[in-house]
DNA sequence: ATGCCAAATCGCATATTTGCGATATACGAT
DNA sequence: ATCGTATATCGCAAATATGCGATTTGGCAT
């Protein structure tokens, strides 16, 4: 089954998994760089450009928020969302010594 | 339900999310790094210093496999496995412009 | 307070992932 | 051919993820 063995890794194997299942979802991606590129955008315009329900979309923007790598900033009845840039640093941090020890 | 809705989202979007999707789990980077640090091992030898049972090894190498993270090459009895390092240039090209661009 | 809109959450169905014992397969040595 | 070792695969159980309709919550205006 599917019992915990998380504890059975170093806390470092366990944040760079929990930040990579983050971006394990073509919709986070497609998310993520909306509000990337936008600096700023609320989930009600997100509902109007991606091709899911906005209880779907609520659901993977919460699963970005879990991983710290968006934050949201409530304006009147809006929610919007930008990237937290120290959380990229971490992941870059992370990812990248593995990425160039082993990239052609 | 979890009917697929990867067709909604473009290739490179679905390309990315299939790589954090091998990279989202802590047994499957520590196998990817201790692979990466010895050049070449064998499933036999990961069995021995990792605390999973064999068949779930084999399960997590499968999907590294499957991402093309890995390569196998047969020795004999034993499955020999090296990093490959197009696709760790790949992993580069596709995930470094999204954390440049969010990062601090 | 009522109505309206944005967003979050609930409840449910289905799919996928994780884990492992048991079994099957593949190879080398004898 | 038989044995021993190394891997892969099967079959099952439990956990988690995905998707969405329906409902609830929260804020703003009137």
């Amino acid at each position: 089954m599917a019992g915990n063995k998380k504890h059975k890794f170093s806390e470092r194997e366990n944040e760079i998994a929990m930040l990579a299942k983050a971006l394990a979802h073509p919709a986070r991606i497609y998310l993520l760089e909306t509000i990337s590129k936008r600096k700023f955008v609320s989930l009600w315009e997100l509902v109007t450009i991606t091709p899911l329900a906005q209880a779907t979309i609520s659901q993977h923007i919460k699963e970005l928020l879990k991983a710290g790598l968006i934050e949201v900033i409530q304006q009147g009845p809006f929610s919007n969302f930008h990237t937290r840039p120290e959380v990229f640093g971490r992941l870059e941090k992370l990812l990248l010594p593995i990425i160039r020890k082993n990239k052609r």
